[in-house]
DNA sequence: TATGAATGAGGTTTCATTCAT
DNA sequence: TATGAATGAAACCTCATTCAT
């Protein structure tokens, strides 16, 4: 009665899973489609039946970092009513997105910067970075209406923000004792602390 | 007879100035040394004569860029005699500094993260940026003691902030478009806001 | 469908037979990978999914030429049952090895003389030469114990002896003109003669 | 007054043996002009303007050693006037030529066996064999003249001869622990019993 | 004579991709 | 669907040789 589970889902997870672990450990170029072949378990021509190449396969590899934290990310925002709750948040959780994203920054700049097609490879991570980017101008915006933040140009501040978190990421990737927590929340304290409206 | 100083170093210039131009273009992994030999018009056998390994070159090269930009940063420090004044001069100069250094970040990560002797491709990044970090230390827990800035802990603080610009010239590598220089303005003075003793 | 028992034997032997070919008339060094592609008939990337280089082909091609000399070498040695006869088989075999090896050991020798790690290359044919000089021993002190032959020390002749014919092997190489079976029946009857208990 | 000495000479031997110390040490193939280059101490010039190539250097040395074994082998011969006496100078002669050429001989079949020359690069080798042989091949016959050996077909017999002493230098070269003089011995002693008239 | 920087053909090896089974 | 043997372009690097000084 049940119908036959979609072996092809499972089998692209088996190889989206085995490429993540290969290319995060070892780097784009370093990693080898035998790699993946040996970590996966299956074999070349599966490889290459579910994607028609490496490069394919590292943005469907990258695609699926995106979808599991975007969605833990996102998640985290809501319910949180009010402002300064949110704020709170957004630094929370931007934090854990950083620390999410460690690694991965890195392993798609790698990625874009040996990439014949950089124009077209930017694009993957300038989407994500757009979408997360607008969803925190939105927030901080709002905090302006209501009179709890200074009036301030939000996106700007946004991209700088963002930008330290992904660097704090690559710097984690570089600097393994790097105290990201504590660099995240002195951070993140002193911008509130320029940012909030004095009571 | 002919003096004829240091043809040596010229030559390394020669090859390390064609390698700069390949590298940044195409990054790392994806420039050829044959890229490298029509470029510098000198013929293989001489690149490696000067240097003994694209890696090699490639550590040269970084590091050649780290001497330059390192002198224009440290030498804009130079001569704001007040805190206040080295503060702006800080937002100033490290956004020219991550201005500068776009495109060297993501070339840099790109040669690590493809590296297989990770720990040691790190070094050379992590020097530079210790380097400077502690130069930034210094005058914010100056300004501190001054009793100009509210007390913070500066290192981690640092770690941020150096973040965000390194981060923002990898934004830049990916989105041309993305208006670093606004980034940086409203994010120092947001920064300030939140670090000066109100008067 | 098909049984297609091993096409990786069938393979490896085609290779091995082109490389014996191209290493046997042009010598190790100067054998390039080409030269046994095009004598194989299979493409580069062929050999190096069976042999992962050069060096590993070379000693799979040396192995393969022992088991074949080495066959026929005991081969010849069964059947006869006294010791007289046993040693007139000593000189023949010992002879023929030598023809069957003609070019072999120089080939060795060269391998063994070119190669970085010469401990780890010359166990190959150390292994061999034991193996046979112990079967020699054998045969001579048996003699000795049936009182046929005179009492010797059986070891350091037989190193001697085949010393002998691997340098005539080696002889033949560079003088191709040699009469290889007159001087081996002249020193084996000289031995002989030597070795013999006079009735 | 005295004659400015020929710089050319000195040079010569310089570079030789330089040459001859890499060249045992690492093989032919493995030795590059920059090795010797390094302990000669002189310039990679200077080795071409004494030798117009690799080659031509590699076969001065093996001359220059032919040179200095084969005088002080034909030294040795000198001063036994009675057949007994030649024959125990023979062994002895020999074995110390063996000991001497010790490594020279699988060099040469390295060279050899990588020549793209075969032929001609024989030559140097074959024609310093076949002039040691002929002295032999007389004081055998000689001693078969006056009739204290048995009647035997020198040449071969000296060939045979020659190769088991060239051949057990080769083994030295790939089993150091080989008791070279000990097999030379038993072999020696079982060769003049074979040899030698009963009296 | 002497130097050492410069050359470039050619060597070994890798690896993304294909395709017969 | 699935396999893994087969392919070959292209990469990095070496090194004998040359030549301007």
């Amino acid at each position: 009665m049940t119908p036959k589970p979609d072996v092809a889902a499972e089998r692209r997870a088996q190889i989206i899973e085995a490429a993540l672990t290969c290319f995060t450990s070892k780097g784009y170029n370093n990693t080898t489609m035998d790699d993946i072949v040996a970590e996966s378990g299956l074999s070349k021509g599966s490889l290459y039946w579910y994607f028609k190449s490496k490069e394919e396969l590292f943005e469907a590899t990258i695609m699926s970092v995106f979808m599991n934290v975007g969605e833990e990310a996102f998640a985290a925002l809501e319910g949180h009513a009010t402002t300064s709750d949110q704020l709170r948040a957004i630094a929370q959780v931007t934090a854990n997105l950083g620390r999410m994203l460690a690694g991965y920054f890195s392993l798609f700049l790698e990625f874009w910067a040996s990439s014949p097609r950089r124009e077209e490879s930017a694009q993957l991570w300038v989407n994500m970075l757009t979408q997360y980017k607008d969803l925190l101008v939105g927030i901080i915006e709002e905090g302006i209406q209501k009179g709890e933040l200074k009036p301030v140009d939000a996106e700007p501040l946004v991209w700088a923000i963002l930008a330290a978190y992904d660097g704090l990421a690559a710097y984690l990737a570089i600097m393994p004792d790097l105290d990201v927590e504590q660099a995240s929340t002195v951070f993140a304290e002193t911008l509130l602390t320029g940012l909030e409206v004095e009571k």
